[in-house]
DNA sequence: GGAAGATGACAAG
DNA sequence: TTGTCCTCTTCCC
């Protein structure tokens, strides 16, 4: 289940699989058929990510666009691919390797236009050097939305989810609900300076891991939590659990559509000085 | 065996 | 704001 740092990897890993490699393009669960068909055989050229969105480039300029989505899969394996299991809406294979796409919100067979009209569409991903964090702070700096609100808005910034949401707004002790005109551009750089590094460091490992070491649990000398999102975080659907730095119980709330998650203690309600 | 959720995004009203 | 879609897992009866 995927945030920005998922699609990254997914990118390398097919990439590695199969550029410059012919493959077979199949559905096996029907929905993409007729463009696996247009596909099969083809030279796969490279795949890329930008935020969410993924584009595997064939020959020919023609790019399959997926979006994972809330449940998507794209699983990468080496060896021979077996008989499909569940609903595979794309299967990429060959015979070295092969690729399973399931439950995706997007698998769409595009041309360069629509992949520059999506591309231009999204903000500065954390993950790519060239990214512009600027860009995105011109956005917050005038929004009276949350900040909670802004970080999950993909036109502001692209790749990141409820995960490292919740968790970089722990780490840099703002409440989700502040308002983005009320943040200083220090408090920008800092969160993005913070997505950087935890997302550069959720592709290496491969899942979401934000917590310090000096509040993990073997240095609070608690037992270590066995997240079902396979990593270690403060705050992020861990309601009611106690705080790992101060002990209050986590407290949730949902912010965009989505359940937010926080400290009321380290992540303290920001009030409006005009209002004193 | 069924309901509820889940790291997302969109359209409709 | 609500409803809808995608698939799988977990939980409850």
């Amino acid at each position: 289940m995927p945030e920005g740092h998922t699609l990254h990897r997914l990118a390398t890993d097919l990439t590695a699989a199969f550029a410059g490699r012919r493959v077979r393009v199949s559905s096996p669960q029907g929905r993409f058929a007729a463009d696996a068909a247009a596909l099969d055989g083809a030279t796969v050229v490279a795949a890329e990510s930008a935020g969410k969105h993924l584009f595997v480039e064939l020959e020919g300029e023609r790019y399959v666009h997926v979006h994972l989505g809330l449940i998507g899969s794209f699983d990468v394996r080496s060896g021979a691919a077996p008989a499909p299991v569940g609903q595979v809406r794309l299967r990429i294979e060959n015979g070295e390797a092969y690729a399973d796409l399931r439950g995706a919100i997007v698998c769409d067979l595009v041309g360069p236009e629509r992949r520059a009209t999506v591309l231009g569409a999204l903000g500065p991903d954390p993950l790519r050097p060239d990214a512009d964090p600027d860009r995105a702070w011109q956005r917050v700096r005038r929004s009276t939305r949350p900040i909670g609100d802004l970080l999950l808005d993909q036109s502001v910034l692209a790749g990141v989810g409820n995960v490292y949401r919740a968790e970089v707004l722990f780490r840099q002790r703002i409440h989700p609900q502040r308002p983005g005109n009320t943040l200083r551009v220090g408090q920008w750089r800092a969160i993005w300076d913070d997505l950087v590094v935890l997302m550069a460091e959720g592709v290496r490992v491969g899942r979401i891991d934000t917590v310090r070491p000096e509040h993990t649990p073997e240095a609070m000398g608690r037992a270590a939590r066995d997240d079902d999102h396979g990593g270690e975080v403060y705050v992020y659907r861990r309601t009611g659990q106690a705080c790992l730095v101060c002990q209050r119980p986590v407290r949730t709330e949902v912010l965009a559509g989505r359940n937010s998650f926080w400290c009321a203690r380290c992540q303290p309600r920001f009030r409006s000085r005009a209002v004193q």
